[in-house]
DNA sequence: TGGGTTAAACTGTGATCACAGAATCATGTA
DNA sequence: TACATGATTCTGTGATCACAGTTTAACCCA
């Protein structure tokens, strides 16, 4: 198995800690699918590993319900119903516009000249059609907002939520033809970022938290 | 080694979530102590299991923070700085503050009489000193309200929150001769769900979250 | 008696094996 | 041909062993 589009969740002393990362990635940016299937034994040989750190990254990801896995049956990728969907992004609304809050304290020049630049990157991508990049910058971009914050447990809250909406995200854009009003907001939140504007940071980072369960909607 | 004080949490199909689900709710009501040190080996004795299901519940207490494990050394329940306390009651605030938004919604009578019998078994907890029946009863008490939400992931994120202030709080507590503007606050959470509002459940839960910082300032 | 060095005990980690339940597919029967 | 039933394959799970790094304790030397 190819690794994921991007480690960048590099810490990982363990092999288990590197599967980890590397599943939880391949979530996040929408390299498996929903319902997808994934054996012990056969990620074990893709990965050139023993079952053992294998079985560990799966049953950590199932425990933040990244993953579903029922006793003495396959884990599988969520399938999420629309509600709970909704239910995700919401959360990811209150937990993302209250760290917008809190980093638009903190930013700095060189975070400003970054997302910048992860705007660009955003837009190529979508123009090449490539869902995993879009996604991958996408959860960068957000993911430095958040770490301004300086709180660890808030930065890997919001990491669980990409990685479950990772793969509805991900299908949802494939599936949908029309997309062009998401990237308004990015570079609002820059401006209010640069301005200091926590509670317009606040209200637009919610407000783009919405957009995926608006493109749900969108479908039906 | 006896198990925690009450399960509740109930599910376990398999050996290591229901070590996972001890050891989680001894964190939560304080039977494990800052800096404690968890060894993979002995707990498997003292479960009497092998040391299998105990090192994948210890792993997956670690990947929440819950724990902490580096490589190769034991295992150990972290001792969290105020600034540290300060972020997980911080989140805390958001979060349950958003659920009781929800909650109060959703509240049934039978729940108001739940919660105020919680209130009455959290003041004999207190007049017995048992700080852990006192943790016990005040996370059924939380638990309860966001459990009203239907939001599970809402729900495993604030455990997780409680896991992580747990062993804090139980010092704190412990520490401490004089609390008693805790209770003042329950009882008016519970009248604002009665009444419907929203606003001001929200208000209450938040300030009730912002406790145990406040507990831990007292000190110093 | 004090300090540094070495050895023993303890730590998590990875690999491998045996097992029981779930899913799948083929086979034989009505 | 359709359906039920069987066997085969695949699933996670628990236990056990070997290994390397960490910690602790004892011991020897100054």
């Amino acid at each position: 198995m190819d690794t994921a589009a991007q480690p960048d969740t590099a810490p990982a002393e363990n092999l288990s800690a590197k599967v980890y990362a590397d599943l939880k990635m391949k979530l996040i940016v929408g390299q498996l699918r929903p319902a997808e299937t994934l054996s012990i034994r056969t990620l074990a040989e893709e990965y050139g590993v023993s079952a053992m750190p294998v079985r560990e990254a799966l049953r950590q990801l199932a425990s933040e319900d990244s993953l579903i896995g029922a006793a003495k049956k396959a884990y599988r990728v969520p399938d999420l119903t629309p509600s709970e969907a909704a239910n995700l992004f919401f959360i990811r609304a209150i937990l993302e516009g209250a760290a917008a809050e809190i980093a638009a304290e903190n930013v700095r020049a060189k975070d400003i000249k970054f997302l910048e630049k992860l705007v660009q990157d955003m837009d190529t991508a979508w123009q090449n059609q490539d869902a995993v990049q879009f996604l991958l910058v996408n959860f960068k971009f957000h993911s430095r907002i958040y770490s301004l914050t300086g709180n660890s447990a808030l930065q890997s809250m919001i990491e669980s939520l990409y990685a479950r909406t990772g793969p509805w995200l991900a299908h949802g854009i494939t599936e949908l033809v029309t997309i062009d009003s998401w990237m308004g907001d990015h570079p609002a939140i820059i401006g209010a970022l640069r301005n200091r504007d926590a509670a317009l940071a606040r209200k637009l980072v919610e407000e783009d938290a919405r957009w995926g369960v608006d493109l749900y909607r969108a479908r039906s």
